[in-house]
DNA sequence: TTCTATGCAAAATCTTTGCAATTAG
DNA sequence: CTAATTGCAAAGATTTTGCATAGAA
């Protein structure tokens, strides 16, 4: 009956920030501008495309150890996930509460990637799920094609 | 009302040749050992495998440029597709006649890959791919979890 | 003979590590 | 004061490229 969730309107990087501290981090600023960073972000960012936004906007520059560093950190606790595009680099997104689950549409021809999510897709993989050789715990899901203006060519 | 596609006895690596010698390629060792490997091979091998594979068993040893070559050439030709399983390297295997289509369980303890493919699964991404904002060429999809085995620890 | 295929080694990329200095609690 | 955090540079790992040689048609 009690809370067993945050509510949805709880920030993620709140969340991340009691999660971390639970854990027995310390502050430092090289997270928290990525925490930041990745609480605007909706879709998925490879590390390269996230030291480039702390470095170029007025955010504090972060070193490339350091955004992978926590990357990695904040993977191992839930906080963040990655993703893979069949893209050359791998992309990270944060990790939102049940119910805001989503998956990509990849453009072949720009690297454009779009979150979209899909109920009777999500059912489809539950109910395969109990079917399958593996306790599953998660699973992705990536449409690769041609975006609109791509396609106009 | 003529043959469409090849019949699927058709055996996936004389298809390849086939379709190398129309696109202008000539034959040469180092990729009929590999399209050799990637017959026998039912699922997805990373470039490593592929080149210890051909170098450990009594095939003709093939250098490492040779084989990511080849498999670059082989997956612009549509004859074989990448994997991406969330492991460090990225995967291979051959693509195979309409029906025989599969995705992926993957073990995040022991790294196994296993084939699965699921009608009902192929159906929801069919009808998802009419609705959404993009031209859907192909799909990939990943269950992550723990096999059998693993999870007896 | 001509153009493709291949191996080897160097180069390019992305990612991880070691270490010393800094900082939060 | 003690332990976590960061940056920098060096090291690793995977993949790509340049070039000369071998081989197929």
């Amino acid at each position: 009956m009690s809370a067993q969730s945050p509510p949805a309107s709880e920030p993620w990087a709140r969340r991340a920030e009691a999660v971390l501290t639970a854990a027995g981090h310390k502050r430092g600023v090289a997270r928290s501008a990525l925490l930041e960073l990745l609480e605007r972000e909706t879709c998925a960012l490879t590390a390269l495309e996230i030291e480039d936004a702390l470095g170029s906007r007025s955010e504090r520059k972060v070193s490339r150890a350091s955004v992978y560093r926590i990357l990695d950190e904040l993977e191992g606790l839930g906080l963040v996930q990655r993703v893979e595009t069949g893209q050359a680099m791998v992309r990270y997104e944060r990790v939102c509460e049940h119910g805001e689950h989503h998956h990509h549409l990849v453009c072949d021809e720009c690297g454009l990637v779009t979150p979209f999510s899909d109920p009777a897709l999500e059912q489809a993989i539950t109910s395969l799920s109990a079917r399958v050789p593996l306790t599953v715990s998660e699973h992705e899901i990536v449409l690769h094609g041609a975006c609109p203006s791509c396609r106009e060519d």
